[in-house]
DNA sequence: TTTTTTGTTGATACTCATTCCTATCTGGGA
DNA sequence: TCCCAGATAGGAATGAGTATCAACAAAAAA
């Protein structure tokens, strides 16, 4: 991603552009294994000796309140961090402990259906996700 | 519960029975609400001056060893504690962030079939579950 | 341009769930 | 009863994440 397209990213979601933004941004963007709030640290320190560990965490938050990334915990109760937005599912390799991208719409959509049609007792229903736990063949 | 009950168990399970162990199973069996180890020892502590929050940490992951309860994390990175054996989801409250069990064979054998006809490219599904968000009605 | 306001950053201290350490204790087999 | 592997108590250590706050920068107002 090139320099215009990263700052129209950021100011188009409300937030001033700044370095930091820019080099936190790009760095998840660039990343496919949904890194936590440190890795994204230690993945940009070197390239930007001044940037702290307290900025890395607040600015992720920052982009999650923009929507601009999501959010979730790992099965180890770790923070993670995806720039991909639209709803897809996680896979979760015990061997490897990598998370990887599982985009199905028919299944999402088999699941939505279903909870349409079948209402929980006493639950309304916001938002159903799938972990897919296993190995990577 | 009774004590016999208790005591069969954890012995059962290839456990020593203690005291420690028998008030701590029982505890967790008696809450309604997937404690953390924090809130068991919370529950426990009064009844039980002399229990020390190492071991009810170290007596509920005992249990999962056994087999006997089931952890997981939930959406805060936070352990809980389960003494519901078969497999079934968990409803998440955004209000009162409680987790409420889920039970539907249906839904798990359907999910369990779509796994097997849809095989995910270079990944072995070991383990599928679901993790409904929603409100309390 | 200067001043004011607003938001951002870096450094550090802190919280809090969980794990680790180790001296001490105990249930149950010999 | 005696013994010891396994269990426990108590507290220190760890580590992810948060709070605080002074310094700073960029935009808005004067």
């Amino acid at each position: 991603m090139d320099f215009q397209k990263l700052k129209n990213k950021i100011t188009s979601g409300g937030l001033k552009f700044t370095h930091q933004r820019m080099v936190i941004y790009e760095a998840l963007c660039r990343s496919e294994d949904h890194p936590t709030a440190d890795m994204v640290f230690s993945r940009v320190k070197e390239a930007n000796p001044g940037l702290s560990k307290g900025t890395v965490y607040k600015t992720l938050d920052t982009f999650v309140h923009a929507n601009m990334v999501q959010k979730f915990t790992d099965d180890l109760g770790l923070m993670r961090f995806d720039p991909v937005l639209e709803s897809h599912s996680h896979l979760y390799c015990s061997k490897s402990k990598k998370i990887r991208d599982y985009k199905n719409a028919a299944l999402e959509k088999m699941l939505k259906k279903y909870f349409e049609e079948n209402q929980i007792d006493g639950f309304e229903v916001e938002e159903v996700s799938l972990v897919i736990k296993g190995k990577t063949k």
